[in-house]
DNA sequence: TGTACATCAGTGAACGCGCGTTCACTGATGTAC
DNA sequence: TGTACATCAGTGAACGCGCGTTCACTGATGTAC
């Protein structure tokens, strides 16, 4: 009945299988790092053997990359959410709102997965190199920002926009993101541990201070 | 001649070979990343055998606590230098540019001290737990940059100061220290490669962004 | 100044561990006639 | 509907590797008389 492309019953296990196999990386990810990804550890905690690994994944570091790659786009699509949930743009102020929503969806993406920020953001894992679709899919996250800030910018001098004009958008949205990330990866790895602040109330003002900046 | 306490010959020899056993230590984590750190590795490249280390440390945890907290304590060296060398504080001019100053060693050190610097504020090591020690070593690099804020806000109301007074200078500290560090771990993560423009003037700005914000 | 002794740096073998990965294989499952 | 065949998931043994750490030991160095 349902029309499926190439998915017999053999397709649909292996897919559970490798859903499996990243659900248990994951976990080891969380609670010791990303270096700490064993295929063999993996294995035995699906009461498989290692070898069996090898028909769902090429090697070690193919499941690390498609672990990175599918955080960087789970991230990406919480950031693109964020910022379509805000309705249209155009005003001032919805640009504003959007780009608080995307500060505030960043960082509960990231407080609910520290390991997976860690990962994209945190301290490269030594001797691995990033797969080049990475960096579209860091693009993809930016984006927003970027159109964010775009929007905040234009509607007050529409044609003859200053020199400054798109650069300024962009620079802007590199504050931004340096901003948040400060404030993230400090608390993530627990830098503010034992400091009597909240921290989500020294974020939020990170947040105003690059969106209601007006210069 | 020299009044040496408890330094003969051994003694000597003892803290020349702890001190290229801490030297290999650094190269392989800059190579590698800490958690590469391995007793074994660095006695091969001293012609050693590694059961020979255990007479200079007690185990390979106990090693890389010795180099943290040294990273701990030669970036606090560098801070409270900056902090000196800016003349007596006092004036509001002096105390900006004091704080201009720490921060400008602050991100020499971090650049030329990439490993370091991770090995401090980065993802922290899975499995490690830092000493007690790293806290009070932590609270001496905050600490001047404190005195900054302090020196900066004080002067213009001296006795009766407002209720946000002492607090305010700790939670200008806060965001200076997030808004460096944003920029620097980015930086040293390599996430601005390829990005057209020059991150020691993000990071400027930055540092005028906290220090010359007259509120 | 010379000898006896204590100190201590360093060795080599061994332990148990875990890792990624390969290989030839068994046996179940799905497919084509 | 039933049989023959191809596909493919998973096993078990093995490879070579590197790790931290222990232990009994050799031999050189410094120290005390």
């Amino acid at each position: 009945m349902t029309e499926q492309t190439s998915t017999g019953p053999r397709d649909r296990y292996r897919q559970q299988v490798r859903s499996e196999v990243r659900e248990r990386a994951w976990e080891q990810i969380a609670e010791a790092g990303a270096s700490a990804l064993s295929l063999k550890a993996i294995a035995k905690q699906m009461g498989m053997t290692a070898p069996a690994l090898y028909r769902y994944f090429a090697s070690r570091d193919d499941l690390l990359t498609e672990l990175i790659l599918a955080a960087y786009r789970d991230l990406a699509g919480v950031v693109e959410a964020a910022a379509g949930a805000e309705g249209t743009a155009g005003t001032d102020g919805t640009a504003a709102a959007r780009l608080t929503a995307i500060a505030q969806a960043f960082r509960a993406w990231a407080l609910a997965n520290t390991q997976r920020y860690l990962l994209i953001y945190g301290t490269p894992v030594p001797g691995y190199k990033a797969p080049p679709e990475a960096t579209a899919l860091a693009s993809r996250i930016f984006a927003p920002i970027v159109a964010g800030f775009s929007a905040a910018f234009s509607p007050a001098r529409p044609a003859a926009a200053p020199p400054s004009g798109p650069d300024q958008a962009v620079w802007r949205s590199l504050t931004f993101w340096t901003r948040l990330h400060g404030v993230i990866s400090l608390e993530v790895a627990g830098h503010f541990n034992g400091m009597p602040f909240d921290p989500a109330l020294l974020y939020a003002e990170e947040v105003e201070s690059v969106v209601a900046d007006r210069r």
